[in-house]
DNA sequence: AGAAAAAAAGACATTAATATCCACAATTCC
DNA sequence: GGAATTGTGGATATTAATGTCTTTTTTTCT
């Protein structure tokens, strides 16, 4: 799957709030039903968003969950280092030393070129270019695993 | 880290046993050293990697392991695929469904490019390009982690 | 003030990957 | 044939990710 569930989720719960950011606090039950997403693991999801502030959280009646950050400024880089533990760095591939101190091991070579264009993509994909391109229709069935 | 352990440590352990296709076989123990593997992980992944003929494993004294295919022809993917559950199918980065039948998700456009890296990565780049690539001395000190 | 709604927090369960250990089987050498 | 060596297989432990459950805190509404 190359990422995990809950940056999954995040990137999902995210979409689901930025097309409801003016509709008011929404209840983490509906974005959980919406989206497919185990209801108890996404309150912990949303949690780490809300701590970090690109949610806002309002308890009580009426409570719920609100997009605080810019879906422009929102990468899927930002959330990937945030609920994973995304290496960022120029780890060797196969887990050789010397790669890090200046000499490259000659995989990265070969890794090079994909490890850059992943790398193109979290950090250049926003909130804003996935939302405004998925479709509400095309998200209604999820995969089932 | 992108990559599993198992599929780190077949491919290091493959190498390792390409640099000594001519010594006899290898000692489990050897290669566990002389790579920073865990001896007994290992021995999981060597059993694997026999029971498909890549590499022929003898006992008793004077046994161990030997590279038996060719190292032109072990790829990346192969091993991906062996050792640990490598998707190789479109299925969707956020897990919406439409996107397996016909119609893509619209973050295809931006995972498009890094994916078709990483698969072109994986299918291209064989244990023989690796091997002759990294020299002895620099795969010495390994990470710690 | 009291009741209900909702998130927050923390304990607990499950699963998969990683790692270890031990008994068993096969082989070699004497 | 017996002892030592080495892989094989199965049981178990550990860790991290995922998933569930319960209690507490905050807020709203009556």
């Amino acid at each position: 799957m190359f990422f995990s569930k809950a940056w999954n989720y995040s990137i999902r719960a995210l979409i689901y709030l930025a097309e409801h950011k003016d509709d008011g606090p929404i209840l983490r039950s509906v974005i959980a039903e919406q989206e497919s997403i185990p209801s108890p693991f996404l309150a912990k999801i949303l949690g780490t968003l809300a701590t970090v502030n690109i949610i806002e959280s309002t308890r009580g009646p009426k409570g719920g969950f609100v997009l605080k950050a810019d879906p422009e400024k929102i990468t899927l880089l930002e959330i990937a280092k945030l609920v994973e533990h995304f290496d960022e760095s120029g780890k060797c591939l196969l887990g050789y030393g010397s790669c890090e101190s200046g000499e490259t091991c000659p995989i990265h070579e070969y890794w090079a070129e994909p490890k850059q264009q992943i790398m193109k993509f979290l950090k250049n994909t926003t909130l804003a270019m996935i939302g405004q391109l998925v479709p509400q229709q095309k998200r209604i069935e999820l995969n089932s695993k």
